[in-house]
DNA sequence: ATCTGTTTCGAACATCTGTTCTAATAACTC
DNA sequence: GAGTTATTAGAACAGATGTTCGAAACAGAT
């Protein structure tokens, strides 16, 4: 494992940042060439690939743009050890862009247009996979879940729902978030707050389950 | 000009903000006809025309993977009653990576790397502004403030608080979430559930005031 | 100088990517 | 329905981009 960069590395390296930086966007292999004054795409990909056997940057195949640099602490000198460090995780996860359901119209489907009242991204590993559409609470119904008013949940949507999942449902053309319980013959959304009464649910149309709770305070 | 974007159209955008998460590079025309369901390039790069036309991204000639989304608080014409609060804007906002504190060791800082478990990229607009921590929460002793074990909270790092405000604070060398109340010449820190007693906080460190709740099911 | 390994160059190639055109299809108005 | 507009599909094209190969240039050691 070679440990020092040579003058020519470390220019492509730093191209690779500056280009990034100014155009918000990797370079290509043209553009670093002509970065670092070489006068062909095949040196720059030479430099490129020794780079990636380094482990100094990724490089997808064949996707343009696909370089992208790996965490380094510019460690230039000193310690051997260089760029395998990794101890802590970084959460890159997935991001989607999920929205966020205004006021319920009757007869619409669900995601139509005429919902959807603003968009949030979020990282898929917080509200699950699924198709999830964002909803904010109103009341206190369910205070002793810990969903309080003000709070957006993430649900994914399902027809039906199993017996103490937390759902939101559709009750004479309003959105509601109750607990699921199907007893009797019956199909029941139950608050968890003393002061309200059940639902009878039967007539009701289940959203989605509730995989996630996001408060700002 | 079209002021309300059509499916289609926020379909697109959605898709540019979801690919670009995913794979930290604007997306390709023919990446984004695949992900919207158009069967030709001709088509995505029509509705990339559009929305370039009506301003909600940009797209440099020629260059591969050219396309960045505008900020937009652009919403056009307005007449349109949006019940005293913010109408239909997707929101891009600033995304950071937070860390997320393990287990507190005695006498390093707050944000010493041994400090940190991981990294989670979230929204600021979610978790505010200022030096923010993340911290899972463990036991109950908040849950009448709808804050329960297993959440995560967000932490604006602030050496005091406001009364009634939520903090996290180190007691013994350990993270604690409590209701912050200075009374008496004595500084308090109140649980939110009657089977626990208050703690005096007079030798407590305030970490800082929580900001946020995120809570995934 | 000769050898050897490294680096660069040039060119050809295969894909990827954006652009343009025409026609077919869908949506919408009258 | 006919007529109009908006949208999509398909194909062909041009330019951009990554890949590969062989030869030349370079540097250091023998």
């Amino acid at each position: 494992m070679d440990e020092k960069l040579t003058v020519r590395q470390q220019a492509v390296l730093d191209a690779i940042r500056e280009l990034r930086a100014a155009k918000d966007l990797p370079p290509t292999l043209r553009e670093i060439a002509e970065a670092v004054g070489l006068k062909s795409v095949a040196s720059a990909k030479y430099q490129i690939d020794q780079l990636k056997a380094m482990g100094y940057l990724e490089q997808r195949d064949n996707i343009s743009r696909g370089i992208s640099l790996n965490a380094q602490g510019s460690s230039a000198t000193a310690d051997s050890e260089a760029p395998a460090t990794s101890s802590n995780n970084v959460v890159a996860g997935n991001f989607k862009s999920y929205p966020l359901l205004g006021k319920i119209a009757a007869g619409v489907p669900l995601l139509a247009q005429e919902n959807i009242d603003d968009h949030i991204t979020l990282p898929e590993s917080l509200v699950g996979k699924g198709d999830i559409f964002l909803l904010k609470v109103k009341g206190e119904s369910m205070i002793d879940a810990a969903i309080m008013d003000g709070d957006i949940i993430a649900v994914r949507q399902q027809a039906t729902a199993d017996n103490n999942d937390i759902v939101a449902a559709l009750v004479d053309d309003s959105a509601t978030v109750k607990v699921f319980k199907q007893a009797d013959g019956h199909t029941w959304l139950l608050p968890r707050n003393s002061a309200f009464e059940p639902i009878l649910g039967d007539y009701a149309q289940i959203m989605g389950k509730v995989t996630a709770v996001l408060r700002s305070i």
